[in-house]
RNA sequence: GCGGACGUGGCGGAAUUGGUAUACGCAACAGACUUAAAAUCUGUCGCCCGUAAGGGAUUGAGGGUUCAAGUCCCUCCGUCCGCACCA
């Protein structure tokens, strides 16, 4: 016997499939279905640990899988390239941005490699590469054209330690998504993609990704945040205001148009126009609107502040009532940014408007009388109501139900010509200029005399100087003269090339498309391969892309379809979506409170200790690895020591893919014994496995039905994703095979069919293995070209069956009859059983349930 | 606060439409081989009572539906995640 090597056989079977060319994407359609399998690409950071491998192993058990099916697979993969780690690096370490990236490509496209993945890398791209980015500024500008970029200055979000903007979505509890800094507000000019032409669109579309997690959907629905309600305008009271602020009332959104009546006072955004104007003549106001000023102060400070409010001492009419004044006021709990920066505070519903009616002592109106209660009774003292009900103290909306109330009261409003029904988003649009070098140009170039002016397309890319210094903090772009100063394309004058660089998850919305045909120099993809290919039947990523990427992809697909360059009316990139969950680690710190990594620590007599110092060390809590942990297991190192099929085994192994797996030195010894186990198996084989198969023994039979069992349980487990018990599956096949003795020729024939199927089934999870032991068994060809093994379903069906037998419920035998026995027959079976008929001494039976092949149940009293 | 998911041995977890709960793996224990250890192999292994045969309780807690509940319904507890002054 000898033991598997993987050092000498996976290099073997990679050059083989390399030379061979199987993983490459067939480039010309046939009539088998395409399957697209794609993971999120990675951000070139440095090298590859364990926990990466994970995402990469199960979207390659899912390619291989559908490969041998008889599907043309597309399995691609690039590199998300631009970034700041690596205007970081180039800071830290006085290297280029550009140096350090592809260096760091080299390094993780070889242990991807090294992993024995089946993509195609001739497709392989890298977003910061001109022959990629300047596509990307073609679409940029095409939606330019069609009115979907647009130019503002808003206040966003400004990250103090990236120095760069944030879109709404990378801020996380007020904080950078990447630097972890609390986010301030800042007034800029700044670029916006306008993703919220298409909230309804995003939204609706939802329901119909029926493969992706209801988790994500959900995440996306709350983004997007639509609701449904009204706009109401309180015209002023004083005729002299309409003409101070140049309109006829302040125009409020509301959800709860039924509460009307019950309405106290209006409340603005302390940098509502009207809060502003008065501002310049009312110091009070002015303060207020000062305190309240976002900028310089954190988005965490401003959720956690307690309700104030100015009066602005400016009075509306009630739309439904002219004599009905309402007093107008400035509060810090009203959004500018959402529905209009004002709305009404109607107290009894609403336990903001309540807190603040209370505290400036504004009346109190219940107009919602909840279920089973009666309006005598029904008081609000500190909580508000704000559920469904019965409408009172309302006038003509008096005993409608709230639903009937915001039609009722939308249609009345619509005939006053006071308000219209109406829908808000929580969703803004896209922010994506940053104030980075190390990113996609913005295409275009301000002049003085002419604007804004896009680059002419035949002028792309506008590539970005190589010559650059990161010694001064600041964009470099903005410093460097000989790139910014250009002559206006339109007028020829003097102008200046805009410095801002693209938001890296714009390269990361279309790179899926590129995959399909990434060749043409003259446009981003081919629209015939787009076509072919496109929808991505299987996309695997983390959690973390929830909201972010996959939201921006959802919508750039979206846009992409109506600029006319894809022909995509669906909208949709990603027809099936898997979150997975992480590699986890337990974590550990050196006395003298730094993190250590796995590898400079060791046990012994049950204490951990610091390799290097000898010194206690600290073990955590276990957590996802991460470089800044350092509780991460380098992928080469553990190639090195196990395989790269352990490594793909182990992470698929033991827990459901969604869920996180914890890495242990226990685990990974298992999966090596396993690997061990399972060759030798195959090895120590030395019978013919095409002999006659008629013949075999009772235990011949039953290996024979295990390994088709097998074949039919592990294909169901990767068809549904569960590649935990498709592991476990296979467990009991070699569990099955190793109890096995042959008995005679046929049986030998027997156990080689099941080795074979052994190997097939492995050769997703486990490919160079698989390979080795299909080779070892005289297979001609590679396992990497072979058909998936069909299950024979003569050997899925039993003649006989076990079934349980119960006496009120409880087992109490068990009896062995041939399958489809009816009823009658297997009552009477039941009832003859030694242990039934001693737990039924001293009852009547009373009934007996028969659940034919399956179970009997004798209730008796 | 709002929304969602989950809760099964010492641990990770399995269990079609409700039909033998604890598959598979890890850890542990005992034995074989060995001068010894490692590796490997064999066996035991959720809990309680019992030498055993056997019996009892059991899928976070409590209740319900059913011949039958980990699975369906209600209440509660706990953990995790998302959103968070969104009118």
């Amino acid at each position: 016997m000898s033991r598997y090597n993987p050092r000498d056989a996976e290099p073997k079977w990679q050059s083989i499939w390399a030379d061979q060319g199987v993983d490459c994407a067939p480039r010309e359609a046939s009539d088998s279905p395409k399957y697209y399998v794609l993971e999120m690409f990675p951000y070139p950071s440095g090298k590859i640990h364990v926990g990466h491998s994970r995402n990469y192993a199960m979207g390659d058990v899912v390619a291989r899988y559908k490969r041998a099916r008889g599907f043309d697979v597309l399995h691609p993969m690039g590199w998300d390239a631009f970034g700041l780690p690596a205007e970081n690096a180039a800071r830290e370490r006085n290297v280029h941005p550009r140096d350090w990236t592809l260096k760091n490509i080299d390094v993780m496209r070889g242990q991807l490699q090294r992993l024995g993945l089946a993509l195609d890398w001739d497709r392989e791209i890298a977003t910061c590469e001109p022959d990629y980015y300047r596509h990307q500024q073609a679409i940029f500008l095409k939606f330019f054209e069609k009115g979907l970029v647009e130019r503002r200055q808003a206040k966003v979000n400004w990250d103090p330690v990236d120095n760069t903007v944030l879109a709404n979505e990378q801020v996380i509890d007020g904080r950078g998504w990447r630097s972890g800094a609390l986010v301030v507000q800042r007034e800029l000019d700044q670029w916006f993609l306008k993703i919220t032409d298409y909230s309804d669109a995003l939204l609706d579309g939802l329901d119909r990704l029926d493969r992706w997690p209801d988790k994500v959907r959900l995440m996306q629905a709350n983004w997007i945040g639509r609701s449904r309600g009204a706009h109401v305008t309180f015209p002023f009271a004083d005729t002299e205001d309409k003409i101070r602020f140049g309109c006829d009332g302040i125009t409020v959104f509301t959800t709860r148009p039924d509460t009307l009546f019950g309405a106290s006072f209006l409340a603005l955004a302390s940098d509502h126009a009207i809060t502003t104007a008065l501002a310049d003549d009312n110091p009070l106001v002015e303060r207020f609107a000062r305190d309240c000023q976002a900028s310089g102060r954190t988005e965490e400070e401003i959720e956690k502040a307690p309700k104030k409010g100015v009066d602005l001492g400016v009075k509306v009419l009630h739309p439904f009532d002219k004599d009905w004044e309402i007093p107008v006021w400035s509060a810090n709990f009203v959004l500018s940014t959402y529905g209009t920066g004002a709305v009404f505070g109607s107290p009894a519903g609403d336990q903001r408007d309540l807190d603040f009616a209370r505290k400036y002592s504004l009346p109190v109106t219940p107009v919602v009388l909840p279920p089973d209660t009666d309006a005598a009774s029904h008081t609000i003292t500190n909580d508000a109501y704000t559920g469904a009900g019965t409408i009172y103290n309302s006038r003509f909306l008096d005993g409608l139900s709230t639903e009937d109330a915001i039609e009722r009261a939308i249609d009345e409003l619509e005939k006053r010509k006071l308000g219209e029904g109406a829908t808000t988003y929580r969703l803004r649009d896209w922010l994506v200029s940053r104030q980075r070098y190390w990113g996609c140009p913005i295409p275009v170039v301000h002049c003085k005399s002419c604007g804004v002016v896009p680059v002419p397309e035949d002028q792309l890319p506008v590539e970005l100087p190589a010559d650059v210094t990161f010694d001064k903090s600041g964009n470099p772009l903005d410093r460097h003269d000989s790139w910014r100063n250009v002559d206006c394309p339109k007028c020829g004058g003097a102008a200046k090339r805009e410095t801002d660089t693209l938001d890296t998850f714009v390269c990361s919305s279309w790179y899926f498309l590129r995959f399909t045909s990434p060749w043409p120099n003259d446009k981003p993809f081919d629209a015939a391969e787009a076509q072919r290919w496109m929808p991505v039947d299987q996309y695997v990523g983390g959690i973390e892309h929830a909201i972010l990427h996959l939201l921006y992809a959802r919508f750039f697909t979206r846009a992409l379809h109506d600029c006319g360059l894809i022909d995509m009316p669906d909208g949709e990139p990603f027809a099936g979506l898997f979150t997975q969950g992480m590699v986890t680690h337990e974590t550990y710190k050196s006395e003298a409170g730094k993190w250590l990594a796995p590898t400079e620590i060791d046990e012994r007599d049950g204490k951990t200790f610091e390799i290097e110092t000898g010194k206690p060390v600290t073990v955590g809590a276990i957590e996802k690895m991460s470089k800044s942990k350092k509780n991460v297991v380098d992928l080469d190192d553990f190639i090195d020591t196990y395989g790269a099929d352990a490594a793909r085994w182990f992470v698929l192994s033991d827990s459901p893919p969604e869920r996180d797996v914890e890495y242990t030195d226990g685990g990974v010894d298992g999966v090596w014994r396993f690997v061990q186990r399972l060759w030798s198996l195959v090895d120590d084989f030395t019978g013919q496995s095409d002999a006659d198969l008629s013949g075999v023994s009772a235990a011949g039979l039953d290996l024979r039905k295990a390994a088709h069992r097998s074949i039919r349980d592990v294909t169901d487990a990767i068809e549904g994703f569960r590649f935990n018990s498709a592991v476990a599956k296979v467990h009991d096949l070699v569990n099955s095979l190793r109890k096995f003795t042959a008995r005679n020729d046929a049986d030998i024939a027997a156990h080689g069919e099941a080795l074979e199927i052994l190997a097939q089934l492995i050769a997703p999870f486990m490919p160079h293995l698989a390979e080795a032991c299909w080779e070892r068994l005289g297979q001609d060809g590679i396992l990497a070209t072979t058909a998936w093994p069909e299950a024979d379903p003569a050997l899925l069906v039993d003649d006989t069956v076990t079934m349980p037998v119960q006496v009120n419920g409880k087992r109490r035998g068990q009896i062995e009859i041939a399958k489809g026995t009816d009823k009658d027959a297997a009552e009477k079976a039941a009832l003859a059983d030694p242990g039934v008929a001693r737990s039924l001494e001293g009852l009547n039976v009373r009934k007996v349930i028969v659940v034919p092949d399956r179970i009997v149940n004798i209730v008796a009293g």
